[in-house]
DNA sequence: AGCCATTTGTTGCATAGGCAACTATCCTTC
DNA sequence: GAAGGATAGTTGCCTATGCAACAAATGGCT
């Protein structure tokens, strides 16, 4: 066993544990706090950022699941740190915005999130950091570009 | 809605989405080709590499939850990939290893595993990838000696 | 040998998360 | 202005995942 595991060398497990490592401490983090999950979270960030928008709008910004969207608005609506509106352009949707309290909150969560991103990166330099958004980035976009199809017809150095 | 999403800045969700997508791509793959979750294909790996080992061996090599590993050997069993034998050592564990299928399924899957990594990292250099593993780690590991109590107690800039 | 703390594996429960289907509304086209 | 397809939001279902509690077995201590 005193033998390194190939799996600890395999690229896209490293990035697992590693953004469940630091996803973990953050949700802990406001869970304890404030009780907020990581969608309601991002929710509060992004309304307090945007102010008025709809359901639709934060699914586009927050790249997430429309029903965590939705899941997240309903729950920090019963908190009161969220309000509907009603949408005069389109009667589908409803204007969404912060609540005073939610404004108040807001004011707290984001000094925190730069706070604990500044720990968390502790020691990098920024340029240090550009270049690993812009691995993360290219790795994201590169994963969704490789095709299946593509990787079955050749039978990858197996004979 | 021209402005950048500061949350797209914010760099524990930069590594979400991006671990997401990997993590994503990969397990389709693997899902689509032998029906093997995540877990399984882990346990797969380790015990291809690993040769005859217990569930305890499996929770750490993996850094997964004991229950996980414990789930995907069932499976794994079911399927006649994996078979059980008494520890004469320790009787509360068992020795596990892959069958004659299971090591002809992993002869297929490590192979195509290096193949998706090498075409998710496409156009990095060898010293950019060390580069971002090493930063992957130090993120890792600077997430869990960030101390919730030694944040709470200042109050991060606000008075 | 007998007791107690620890460890391994297992089961159950509770939560999170995504997908498919549905309703209501909008927009285009005729 | 009626019909059809598209879109926003919602609900329900199914799966994945993790923790707590438990049983079986071990090892240390007296």
């Amino acid at each position: 066993m005193q033998q390194m595991a190939p799996l600890a060398r395999f690229l896209p497990y490293q990035l697992s544990i590693a953004s469940n490592a630091v996803s973990g401490r953050i949700a802990q983090e406001y869970r304890a706090r404030w009780g907020l999950s990581v969608p309601e979270w991002r929710v509060m960030a992004l309304l307090g950022d945007f102010g008025t928008i709809t359901q639709r709008d934060l699914t586009r910004l927050s790249l997430m699941d429309k029903v965590a969207v939705n899941r997240a608005c309903k729950v920090l609506e019963d908190r009161g740190l969220v309000e509907r509106t009603p949408n005069a352009q389109d009667g589908r949707s409803h204007l969404l915005d912060l609540t005073a309290s939610g404004r108040e909150m807001h004011g707290q969560i984001m000094p925190l999130a730069r706070e604990m991103e500044r720990r968390i990166c502790a020691g990098f330099s920024d340029a240090e950091l550009d270049t690993f958004r812009a691995m993360l980035d290219r790795l994201h976009r590169q994963s969704e570009i490789v095709d299946a199809d593509d990787i079955v017809s050749d039978n990858f150095g197996i004979e």
